[in-house]
DNA sequence: TAGCTTTGTATCTTATTGTACCAAACCCTT
DNA sequence: AAGGGTTTGGTACAATAAGATACAAAGCTA
């Protein structure tokens, strides 16, 4: 039986909404307060996660933001406003899905099911690409070393997203800098890269005089290495 | 460059995507219809195909299913946010991945990379380079030496790996330099090649007087021996 | 809004790599 | 075998690239 944490302030439409799910297999809880939703999220890991956007306390985007580099699990935000279904769909959030208010029963079953599913077959296992040691989980932008969660902010995770699409390839400065933005025209002397390389080196336990994870090399680049 | 042909009814996302995948140098065909889709993707036989599942005329099952045996490269599936598909059948099919929609970029550019680099680009870039005592490994720029990691520069590492792709064979200075930079021009009196030398082999642990890694031909260039 | 985190700029330090120049080894002619 | 020219190896040094640190601006969180 699969477990899924409710979070929405209105009362009484989620005790509907429980009484629904709980009727068609599935453990429901709720919770109301959007800080105290984080919190549990964290603790109890449900399977599923039914988010509200609009929350006292903490809303929706906050919480999923806090919680998503902890929790595997899938995360179907609810809206009420319309506008508010772009900034879902932006993909930083880290959100899995959406639904907008009201919702139908049978909508929300087939959502729940198809969310479900992927985390269930051994076959869908959440995105991830796997270089060396290295894992990163796209969605909740996490990264593991040898399997310890590595705390990433989004400069280095960007960076390191670029990386791991190429491994083993040596990407130049401009290239990167032109990848991470866009909009601007890197400038030869620009060092924001060498930075994050460096902030990334360190997170990454790489020994900057003999890295062995991100690979300088003179006058072109760097490059992700790999292990073998 | 490698060719990808997206399937895709929505042409607005198709168009989106095509240009994402363009400026990050992929050549990209966009087809709208399954039963079209079908035949050019045996006919054109792209390096790799992404397949929406819902299409007019043929759905993205039927073309996997009926495209499979004639077709080798690798077929990504594509399922829409507001179907409740069981994405677990496009595996079944003979697909090689699956992405729900939304799609991250970043993730979608990852995909293509790990499938495209499995197909055909196995054997471009070796693994490991083993001459004599030493061993080489391209893909993380790494020399060991009778099981010694060794340093080198990235300087040093390009010379080797010249070397190393022709072990045995006297290459010349004009055409080591050449190789390191590609833009310039040799000059007869450069001896910054003798010095990348010289600094490798002290490395090595070569005696200078009598080396037996990287030998001196005179008048010629140099050479890296085979030794047993 | 106050405090924390993140991220870039400026600046300094260290490492790398080529040029210049000298010494040693080599080859050829005598 | 001696000597001159040529080729290679070595050291010193300067230029450039990359790494480190401090700090300030910007963004978020609470």
């Amino acid at each position: 039986m699969h477990t899924v944490l409710l979070v929405e302030d209105d009362v009484q439409l989620a005790c509907v909404v429980r009484d629904y799910l709980q009727q068609n297999g599935y453990s429901v809880e709720v919770e109301t307060q959007g800080d105290i939703a984080a919190k549990r999220i964290v603790a109890e890991k449900p399977d599923l996660v039914i988010l509200d956007i609009n929350l006292p306390k903490m809303d929706g985007f906050s919480v999923c933001r806090q919680v998503r580099e902890d929790f595997r699990g899938a995360i179907i935000m609810l809206t009420a406003r319309l506008e508010d279904v772009d900034e879902v769909l932006g993909l930083e959030l880290g959100a899995d899905d959406y639904l907008s208010k009201p919702v139908r029963p049978a909508v929300l079953l087939a959502r729940l099911g198809i969310h479900l599913r992927r985390n269930t077959n051994t076959k869908l296992q959440e995105e991830m690409i796997k270089v060396g040691g290295l894992e990163i989980f796209p969605k909740r932008r996490a990264v593991e070393l040898d399997g310890e969660p590595i705390h990433t902010t989004s400069a280095e995770f960007d960076l390191l997203m670029i990386f791991a699409r190429d491994p083993g390839k040596t990407i130049d400065r401009a290239d990167l800098f032109q990848q991470l933005n866009p909009t601007e025209t890197y400038n030869f002397q620009d060092r924001s890269i060498d930075l994050r390389v460096s902030r990334l080196r360190r997170k990454l336990g790489d020994d900057p005089n003999k890295p062995t994870r991100i690979v300088s090399i003179r006058g072109n680049g760097y490059m992700l290495a790999v292990k073998t």
